[in-house]
RNA sequence: GGGAGGGUGACUGAGUGGUUGAAAGUGCUGCUCUCGAAAAGCAGUAGACCGGCAACGGUCUCGCGGGUUCGAAUCCCGCCCCUCCCGCCA
């Protein structure tokens, strides 16, 4: 959410953002900044009305006067016709201002869409087979570990059972990179799988992405599974004012994510690139706004390294206006290379966002001159479980349909090659 | 599922109709004392919004929403949330 004095006084370089990002709203600046006009006035003859009636009130508290009780009652009935005006005025403006992005960091590259974005580095080689690489759901050791026929049977399309090896190397990789992260002094914390929805609105998921995300008994206990561990982790601290002289609070959260994947049908059907539910270590970080920018960086190396230390070679992609989230203000994408699909894949997401999620976390901090204001968080992806895997499936398979397992996840799984 | 209690400022915690935006304590800031620190003493210290160049002025906020009243943190109604006890379960 964006301040909506920031908005008043640049109505411009809102409506700039908008179009940069390729949305098509931007005349609901105009209607904000229209009703925000009408709802101060409103609200200075309130308050002007109010005035009255609270010295009044005190007249009356030192000696009763009968002339001041009419008053009362007159003042009493003009107000009860404008209150009303003004919380209509004020849910409108809160309602689109929900729907404004934050305003990207100048080093965003502007663009329409997905092909708007930059490429910033590569790192490694892709790796040379002397045979034609498969898809990981090919690879013949593969394919009876991955079980979407009774995914599909017991819960539907897009769920499936990862079995043996499959799952054995799915701990040794999570419990790798648990550790490779708390190493870089990351808090670790198994989080809430199952939030209110003052959390899904305070990250930013509601209203916008609502249809992405699945709720749960919606009568009764009404709660909603999260996409990513950085709704509970961004919603720790909500309302709440933290002390950062000792620097940023840095977490890293596990925990199951649940998707609908609307829209997605036909998208990514084979294989387990794309499903409902999978599992990944998400970092997130509070921290002072001057801090920002820099943490942002440190962030994105992290997930360099670990890709490194898995041997796997990736692109980093500078997120360009169109393809950013709405609470982004700049965002870099990893994209690891899967040979299988010839392709470099999306694995890791590293987000800025300002303090646009601070804004409707309602999380301040107390800056050197004692003032209180908003922090500014960051998130990013520690390593999601499949689209890793698949990395290291088709990364490292061989000739002879085995795989093997990278170095560094040996000593977790306790063997060299699954197949 | 049954029963009970409770939601007050950065935090702990008083306050049951009239200058209570709110006692006290903690924390924080400044000053005094000290070579310095600690301790002690004194003083200051909520947030949001509106108007104003500013000084400053105003309104709102004691979980949320409504009601009673000239006036509500305080009374009434609805909702949300938390805690404790019993039962059930992991």
């Amino acid at each position: 959410m964006l301040d909506i004095k920031f908005i008043r006084e640049n109505p411009k370089i809102v409506k700039e953002e908008i179009k940069k990002r390729n949305m098509k709203n931007d005349e609901i600046v105009d209607v904000i900044i229209a009703s925000d006009e009408k709802k101060r006035k409103l609200q200075q003859e309130i308050e002007e009305l109010r005035k009255q009636q609270n010295d009044a009130n005190q007249a009356i508290a030192k000696d009763k006067d009968g002339n001041l009780l009419e008053k009362m009652k007159d003042i009493k009935s003009k107000l009860s016709k404008l209150d009303p005006k003004l919380k209509m005025l004020e849910d409108e403006i809160k309602k689109n201002l929900f729907l404004l992005p934050n305003i990207a960091h100048e080093s965003v590259p502007v663009g329409p869409d997905e092909s708007g974005n930059v490429v910033l580095k590569k790192w490694g080689e892709k790796p040379k087979f002397d045979f034609e690489p498969k898809e990981h759901f090919k690879i013949e050791s593969v394919k009876n570990l991955i079980d979407t026929e009774r995914g599909a049977k017991v819960s539907g399309a897009r769920f499936w059972y990862l079995k043996g090896d499959l799952a054995r190397l799915e701990f040794a990789l999570m419990q790798y990179a648990f550790n490779f992260y708390s190493d870089k002094e990351f808090e670790p914390m198994i989080v809430p799988m199952l939030v209110r929805e003052p959390a899904m609105y305070g990250t930013g998921f509601f209203p916008a992405e609502k249809n992405e995300i699945y709720t749960v008994n919606a009568d009764g206990d009404n709660l909603y599974l999260v996409g990513t561990a950085e709704v509970p982790l961004a919603a720790y601290h909500m309302n709440e004012i933290l002390n950062l002289e000792n620097g940023p609070k840095k977490y890293m959260g596990y925990s199951s994510c649940f998707r609908r994947e609307a829209g997605t049908y036909g998208k990514d059907t084979k294989g387990i690139l794309r499903g409902h539910q999978f599992n990944k270590i998400e970092m997130f970080i509070f921290c002072d706004p001057e801090e920002s920018w820099s943490l942002h960086e440190d962030l994105l190396k992290c997930s360099e390294e670990f890709l490194q230390s898995l041997g796997l070679h990736y692109q980093v992609l500078n997120m360009c206006t169109g393809d950013i989230g709405t609470p982004n203000a700049k965002k870099y994408d990893i994209e690891t290379w899967m040979p299988g699909q010839n392709k470099y894949r999306e694995t890791h997401s590293c987000s800025n966002d300002t303090d646009f999620q601070a804004r409707r976390l309602n999380c301040k901090f107390t800056d050197k001159d004692g003032k209180k204001k908003f922090v500014h968080t960051l998130n990013n992806t520690g390593c999601a479980d499949l689209r890793v895997l698949i990395a290291i499936l088709e990364n490292y398979q061989q000739k002879n349909d085995t795989v093997i397992v990278p170095e560094v996840l040996r000593k977790w799984i306790g063997k060299d090659v699954i197949g």
